[in-house]
This record gives C-alpha cells, sequence and structure tokens, in this order.
DNA sequence: CTGAAAGCGCTTACAG
DNA sequence: CTGAAAGCGCTTACAG
C-alpha cells in the first residue's frame, strides 16, 4: 500500500481534487452524496490530509516553540510543557521543545533563526534573549511570550508569578514564628543564560532588608550531599546560628531535610526549614513552602500564544499569577532555648 | 520587514532561486564568489529557509510523535523525552507529544492516524496499542518503536528493561538480608490504558513465588495518604507482619518513607522500604531501589527510530536495558526482635 | 557552475 | 455545488 493523496481519492470517487479537499476540510460546502461518497473512500483508502502541504499554503507551521533554558525537564517545565499542551494540542498545534542551555546555544538559536519560517511563536520560560535578538523575531512576524521572564521588555505578552510576594509571605511566617536570623541557600547554576530564578535571591534580600530585626544570609551550594554538611557544620558552630532556612527550590530541600534529621536535628523543633514550588512531593514529606502554578502559566501563555498568532491583542498582555503560602510541618516558632 | 522567501533573496543577487537554494543547503555545489554574495544577502535580509516547503518535495515531515499513556510529564517521561531529543533534535528532527489518556484517545488516534502523513516516526512509550491499530500504522509507512512496551509484537523495534531481571534483584536483596514476608504496594492506575508497569507487579509476585520460603503480599492504594494509614495499622496489627515493603516506584515510596517515620517506625530497623527506578530524590532520602536509566533507553529508541526512517534496520531490533540494585540507608536485615 | 521547469500535496479564489 | 487553475516555497533532475 503506497501513500495515497488526494489525488487517489478524488480519481476514486470520479470527483476534482478541489472538491475532495472541501469535503474533507469544509463539508458543508459540498452536497451530501458526494461528501458521503468521498469520506467513505478516504476511510477505505486510509487517507488524511498532509498538514504539511496546507502549512505550505497558509504560511503557518502550526507549531509552537518552547524555549527553556536548560536540557532537564524538571517540576516546573513539566508543568509548563503540560499547561502547554492542554490548550494548544486541541487547537491542531504541536509544542516543540528548544533546549537552549549556554549563551552560545541562545546565539546560535536567534542568530540562525530556525524558527522564522518554521514555528508560529516562540514561548521563552525563565530565562530571556537580549533586546537584539527579540528585535529579530519580531522582524520575522513571530510573537513572543514570556514566563517568568527577568524582563517584560519588548515581549508580545508574559505570564509571570511575583517572587517578591512569594519572598515576603516566607520572611513574613518565620518572622511571625519568631525567627530573627533567616538563611537562604541555593545550588549554584552552572549555566550561562541569565534564569529569572536569580530574582528570587534578589528578593529574599529585600524582603529580609524590609523586615526591622530580620538578618537574612544568603549561600550558595555547588553539590547538595557535601555542601550541607559543611553549611550545617557552618551553622553548628556559630554563636548566633540562624534558626531557619529558606530553600530555593523544594527540590533542593528535599536532600536539606534529610541531611539535617541525619546529623540528629529535629524539624522544625531545632531548625525551621521552607521551600518553594508546593512541587510534587512538598506534601509528602510535609514541607512549608510558596505555592506557584506553572501549569495555570502555561495554559496561559499558551492562550496568549494563539491569540497573538491570530493577531489579537491578549486582553492582559502581562499577567501575574498568585503565589501562596503553603504551612506544613517543616517550620515552627522559634524555641526559648533552641538548640543552637 | 515582510515575509522574505527564496525569490527576494534571489532577485536581490541576481540569480536563480534555484542557486539560492544550492548555496544554502549544498554550498559545495556553487562556486565560492556566489555562494558568498548569496550568503551575505540571505543574512542581510534575515532570510532563512522554510522547512514545510522543503518537507513537502521530500514527503517527510521531520518529525517523530511520542505517545504516552498520561499527560503527566513526571520523571520516566521526562528523561526519556530528553534523550529522544539529545538525538533528533542535532539531526534537524523535532519531537511532538500525544499524550493518551485512555482507550478512546488510544482509538481515536490511531483511527485518525492524524500522523500517516505528518510524522516519520511513532515512539510509544509504556503502553501498547493493538495489532490492528499497529497494522494502520506501517500499512501507513510509518516505523513504530516501543519503549517498555508490554508486548513486542508488531514493532518495528523497541527498548526496554526487564522488570523480571529488577524485581529478582529486589527480592535476593531483601532474602539475603533476612526477610521473609514482603509486601509489594502501588498506587492504582486510573487510566484505561494498560501500563506496562502492571508487569512489575507480575514480575515481584513470581519472583517470591520462585525464592523458597519468601511470601510475597501485593496491595494497591488510591491516595497516598490516607492508603498509607490504613496500610500501616493493617501491618502494625497483624502478627507476622510484612517486614519489608517494596513500592512500585521511587516517587510513591517517598510519602511512605515519611508516613512510617512519623509514626514512629524507625527504617530500616524497624521496616526496609525499596523503591524502584532509581529518580533524582532516591540518593538524597538514601532510599534502596532498582536503577533503570530511561535517559539512555530514550537515545537508544531516537537511534532506531531515526535509523527505520532512512530504511535501515536496526543492528539489534528488541534491546534490552540493563537494571541495578542500589543499596543505600532504607533496607537492612531484619531483626531478631524486629518491632512487629 | 547555473538556470528553467516540474512538482511535492494541498487550498482557494474564480468561473460556471 | 463543482471544476480548472494558480500558487504556497522550496528542491532537484535535466540541460546547457
Amino acid at each position: 500500500m503506497e501513500k495515497v493523496s488526494i489525488r487517489d481519492v478524488a480519481s476514486r470517487a470520479g470527483v476534482s481534487v478541489s472538491t475532495v479537499s472541501r469535503a474533507l476540510s469544509r463539508p458543508e460546502m459540498v452536497s451530501e452524496s458526494t461528501r458521503r461518497k468521498i469520506q467513505a473512500i478516504a476511510e477505505e483508502l486510509d487517507f488524511s490530509v498532509s498538514r504539511t502541504a496546507g502549512n505550505l499554503k497558509s504560511g503557518k507551521s502550526r507549531r509552537i516553540a518552547l524555549l527553556v533554558g536548560s536540557n532537564k525537564i524538571e517540576w516546573f517545565t513539566a508543568n509548563i510543557m503540560e499547561g502547554l499542551n492542554s490548550v494548544i494540542l486541541d487547537q491542531g498545534y504541536d509544542l516543540v521543545f528548544y533546549p537552549i542551555s549556554s549563551v552560545e546555544d541562545r546565539r546560535a538559536f536567534f542568530e540562525e533563526l530556525p524558527v522564522r519560517n518554521n514555528v508560529d511563536a516562540v514561548i521563552i520560560s525563565s530565562f530571556t534573549a537580549t533586546a537584539k535578538e527579540i528585535t529579530r523575531l519580531h522582524s520575522a512576524h513571530v510573537p513572543l511570550v514570556g514566563i517568568n521572564s527577568p524582563s517584560t521588555l519588548n515581549f508580545s505578552a508574559t505570564v509571570h508569578t511575583s517572587d517578591r510576594t512569594g519572598m515576603k509571605l516566607a520572611i513574613r511566617h518565620l518572622s511571625l514564628l519568631g525567627h530573627r536570623k533567616i538563611l537562604y541557600i541555593y545550588q549554584t547554576f552552572h549555566s550561562s543564560i541569565k534564569f529569572s530564578s536569580y530574582g528570587r535571591i534578589q528578593a529574599f534580600k529585600d524582603a529580609c532588608a524590609k523586615k526591622p530585626g530580620i538578618t537574612g544570609i544568603v549561600k550558595s551550594f555547588e553539590n547538595p550531599h557535601e555542601a550541607f554538611d559543611a553549611l550545617t557544620t557552618g551553622i553548628l558552630s556559630e554563636d548566633d546560628p540562624p534558626t531557619a532556612v529558606c530553600v530555593h527550590q523544594d527540590s533542593q530541600a528535599l536532600p536539606f531535610l534529610f541531611r539535617a534529621q541525619s546529623i540528629g536535628l529535629s524539624i522544625p523543633d531545632d531548625l525551621s526549614i521552607m521551600g518553594y514550588d508546593d512541587s510534587s512531593f512538598a506534601q509528602d514529606v510535609g514541607l512549608t513552602t510558596i505555592r506557584q502554578d506553572p501549569y495555570a502559566m502555561g495554559r496561559e501563555a499558551a492562550s496568549k500564544a494563539l491569540q497573538l498568532i491570530e493577531s489579537r491583542e491578549p486582553e492582559i498582555q502581562h499577567e501575574e499569577f498568585p503565589v501562596e503560602l503553603v504551612v506544613r510541618r517543616s517550620t515552627g516558632e522559634i524555641r526559648k532555648h533552641q538548640l543552637f
């Protein structure tokens, strides 16, 4: 059985190619009897329309590119993808994933713009491009939607959550529990891409600075396992050590939680720990965290992209999604005679 | 700046469209001077070749579909995708993700075969289609590659790991530690798709049956949190309770680990716990597990798909990937006077 | 090394 | 309601 094209169906049905095309894509334009015959034959021949041809005609590719600053698909990215897929697949669009893990990747991407005639919209998650790079996209008439982009400049539309709000919630929560010295830890980024996550670190510092009596300390680590030990030792040896720790994201908090317990610290009595994200297992381990909803952001980014593709301006060009404090067992009141 | 086509470049360079096409896709066929001029003009005009047109000509779409039995992208699927991407992106192929979450979805997919003229290969991960469905794919000349498919029948090629081997390793490990009564727990699947994971459960039963003196019990649960309590209560109230638990996959073991600890069980002294996968956090929490490598399987599946697209038979049609026992802190020797 | 022409598989104004 | 024809943007035998 060789490839069957619209012509095979036409000749078999004794009608023109145009009629077959109409019968299949705009059936109301064709008389019932011919339509029926054509549809029967199409089924019999296992024929289905090639999108490529239609795309050529329309000048659209029915594809949307997702640029992510890493080739790892972790919780956040997976949820973004699920959200995007949940809206675009039904509209006949496909998602194409482009991992961009270095400034060089990014430059290559925007210089070659493989996307120009090959994608109807570009969505960038959690990093940004230079103004010049973005301009080139625009000049190719490709809408650009940002997700948690460090800057919204030049984007056709964006969705984001506020790290400032998130960190404010975290600091207030800890402050209410009586904590005064708070440590922020994150795993060093090894990408040359400017991640939006850096903003979270700054947001922590600012939130602490604004809250009188609170001291915020920021430390980074390379490898969770060795470094946690070093950090813990550091904490233990200080005279006035932090009583609470904010971890950059839930997935990095998990090993910390275990490490802390394994050296005999009881959580939250000896140390309060907070994560960020409310990702899948945060509930399982009782981690207090700041919830964000990348699935919802993905859906909205997709719908904005779709609108832009149809040359409609989204009602809200830059949309903020809420963050929420989720209190669980890993944070608690500071104790009078805290272990440290 | 309007859409620029190959014609614009040609007229600007004073050459024919054919020459521009060659200068860009097979530069060695064009004299250096014309090539240079054309490339300069292409760059100046921000021109890049539309893939769609080329695809029409070649009859290929340069896209590979990944069918997954869920719209959630969890550890396994994410790693498969990363593996696939790591080989196909460089070859100019894109990955298209089709979540298939019900038998209806699946039937719709294979009946409409949106894929027929629109995708060069189909990769199915962890579930399978009926023989008839697969035949239709074949008749459309679309190679089908399976990943951990319950049956390898009719697949052009497959990659898989052996759950039998994995469970054998697990049972041997526990048996060597002195465990005699072993519980297997898994979260109920709510999909109507036949997942490959069911095989793992059977493999557990078989492994226990083959090992004299070992009793294996299988239980499922709906919601991790309520159900773990019920299970634990059940365990605690039995006269001769299991001393070790195998959890279907690491992500389901995590809550169990925490639950167990929260009711005062010490792991592994009171209870040994094993996972399956060796996913990201297994190391963090010290979970003994069976390691599999979906990233490597994804890479191999991709390379088999690519070979099949080029009508080459893969050297190994059905390739098995190793599983490995990874011993960590969550399993230990059975104690003389085990708590239960 | 280069150009004119055919054609990939459709869709869609334009006529009838 | 239907058909003939043009055309989407390229690639590639075929000539020269």
